[in-house]
DNA sequence: ATTGACTCCGTACTTATGTACGGAGTGTAG
DNA sequence: CTACACTCCGTACATAAGTACGGAGTCAAT
């Protein structure tokens, strides 16, 4: 197996070399084989791709806690798989609500390219208002919304 | 234009009192009309939503930072548009690029959930592996992979 | 008018996620 | 063998995003 130094692993996922010991520390990668003659790490291939799935997972808004709970979910013939099965279950429930709050940024973002350029944009235009469901007359705002969550102390 | 104590718009948009003055310091939410009598905050309901718009666009991972600048993308008359548009393009690249990556880990969350209950899957298998496109053969790993970014330092 | 809840402000504390530093050992190219 | 890059470890520092505190003013009900 074709194994590589710290620096060399941290080049090639795109952190620095204290990163990756920080990640250590936190035991999201495993202390990689550290040979009694040097005392350095050496780290499989693999941990690159480990490092990088991080960083991903991070980008979406999962906390490095988070992330470890996603890393520990594993088949294998040792592990409970109706728990491990549970808990992928959850995480994909998770990663299904995720994608719902992008979509709709997204149409959000295209309305308002949409509108921009027209002239006839006469009142002001924010993202928050295809979020809203914004009526087009700008005054008599008639905001008394029921999005739910009434939470009114008694 | 009904308006609402502090905490009761807190307590709408699910967050603390103390998170709605720290939105307010940065600039999040702007500084809402304080009557001189009293000098206590009066929101308008519209800054329920735009704090509910921030925790939502924090759970896909926008910092603050970024999440001013959505805020701030509107079309109105007074705005060079051309730029807004442009921003906003940005922007939503910058979201089509979040949501690939749930979709890659959704695909491996089913994968998992796929690979557990059989008893034919005799090897282990890790969120990772479907990300990383591993082969079946968990020996002789040829792990030389070219996924780009060879930062090798010369 | 007194009480209890609410508000103000500034400041300090906390947690998560890294980054940087310093001094000592190691490995290697010239 | 020397120079230089790389590694080790522990600790300190940094930034983002809140969260809590303390003392003082305000409001509404009793």
């Amino acid at each position: 197996m074709r194994t590589i130094t710290i620096s060399k692993a941290a080049t090639k996922a795109g952190v620095g070399v204290e990163t990756i010991r920080f990640y250590e520390r936190k035991g999201l990668i495993e202390q990689p084989p550290k040979p009694l003659d040097t005392g350095f790490r050496v780290y499989p291939e693999e941990t690159v791709q480990r490092v990088r799935f991080i960083r991903q997972a991070q980008e979406i808004g999962f906390s490095l806690r988070e992330i470890e709970e996603l890393l520990s979910l594993r088949a294998d013939p040792s592990a409970d798989c109706s728990d491990v099965r549970d808990r992928t279950a959850a995480k994909l429930e998770e990663v299904d609500r995720k994608m719902e709050q992008p979509g709709r940024i997204r149409s959000a973002l295209n309305e308002l390219i949409a509108a921009c350029p027209g002239r006839g944009a006469l009142r002001a235009y924010s993202i928050l208002d295809p979020i809203n469901g914004a009526k087009s007359s700008p005054s008599h705002d008639h905001s008394g919304d029921h999005t739910g969550n009434e939470g009114e102390k008694p």
